[in-house]
DNA sequence: CGAGTGCTTGAGGGAAGTCAAGATTGGTGG
DNA sequence: CCACCAATCTTGACTTCCCTCAAGCACTCG
């Protein structure tokens, strides 16, 4: 959607920069200077309350923008949760880019509001859906996710595979409820058929749309 | 922020709408053709399950913005959580003059970056708070609104006191809990000596630094 | 003044959290 | 290459917080 001199201007401040699973990429409450682009692996978002309870605000997969413009702190905890490579900008530049390329700054709030609209989305999980549905849900986030990218294909098919990139605490974070309460939704699932889990970490569904039809949505 | 060919070139396009409590400004799903800013009021952005369950995703107090440029249809509900006056866009119009005007895109994009960190500071509330946290949260938020707006200064008073914009069941509905857990929760915060409440819907705070210490952030 | 609507309070039940073992697994060094 | 160790995951038993269901109460408005 950019033209080419928006993409080069824009080539031209970049850097590579990879990162370990569970290196921090911006602390919450911190300064940062850099907006960046997920090239590989999956970043997380958290944010922390005082007595250490933690919710997942996010995850930004290939494509998606992390670091927020025009706000001298993050609001929350940037984490590598896979080992990512990330298409980083210093942010004051990637500021006043922004400021000499409108093109750029409408694309990126085309991207924000896409943003707003997930997140109220998952506020209905967090705010109303029970525990089973949850796990359902964000079962077929991935499995739509990578049915899309195995295929490109804008109707899923039956069958998908994929990993999980998150630990069980992590989802348990993510969405709102104990590490326990996870593994039992996911075993409850694998016992009713709708998928299947070679190791903790790989999940199979045979049929999506059993799957989706759990979200409640 | 904005210049005045700005502010008239969109002053010009604007027209007053007035609103009762209750009036639905947008459905869910359904295309919707304009842009508003509140000018008096409160607008509640609701999102529906297929079974009935509903989640307040949003509240917007005035000169908050609500409508969603650049898509057909609305992800959710608009409706007027109490009688509300709107200066009201042309959605085609408006998304024009952003497009002319790189200054109002501007404005329009921090705007939606402040919104993304408040809807995430509420993800954290609906994954991890308890109900006397999320009460507390509120109240928080309607006392600190409040005292800004009566004194215009930035350390608010000790003492305030509001009118709650919503019903039991809405603030539920905001909250992610029961009308009746949100009762039995005001009721504890005036045993507590927290808050007083004249009647159901007016809440003085004697204290806001210790209502906001129960907020658990 | 009565009816209706919204709010409060109580009693009981159920979904998810907490605490506590075990079972897997993946990584490391012998 | 295998064995062990640490970390992660699973499962079970018990507890707790909030939801559900059910009255009773208090406004508001015909």
């Amino acid at each position: 959607v950019l033209s080419r001199e928006d993409r080069s201007a824009f080539a031209k401040a970049s850097h590579t920069v990879v990162a370990r699973k569970g290196d921090v990429i911006a602390e919450e409450g911190e300064p940062f200077s850099s907006v960046s682009s997920v090239v590989t692996g999956v970043v997380k978002l958290t944010k922390s309350m005082s007595d250490g309870r933690q919710q997942i605000v996010g995850l930004a997969f290939p494509a998606d923008l992390v670091g927020r413009p025009f706000a001298e702190r993050s609001g929350y905890r940037v984490e590598a949760a896979t080992d990512v490579a990330l298409c980083s900008f210093p942010r004051r530049q990637f500021e006043s880019q922004l400021r000499s390329h409108p093109d750029v700054e409408h694309f990126l709030l085309q991207a924000k509001l896409d943003e707003i609209d997930s997140a109220r989305d998952w506020m209905v999980l967090l705010g109303r859906k029970s525990a089973h549905e949850r796990v359902a849900t964000f079962l077929t986030l991935l499995a739509t996710r990578a049915s899309k990218d195995a295929t490109g294909s804008s109707t899923p098919p039956e069958r998908v595979s994929f990993q999980l990139p998150l630990s069980r605490a992590e989802i348990g974070d993510y969405l709102g409820m104990t590490l326990e309460t996870v593994s039992r939704q996911l075993s409850k699932l694998r016992d009713e058929g709708i998928i299947a889990m070679p190791n903790s970490s790989t999940v199979h569904v045979p049929n999506l749309a059993n799957l989706a039809a759990l979200t409640g949505d």
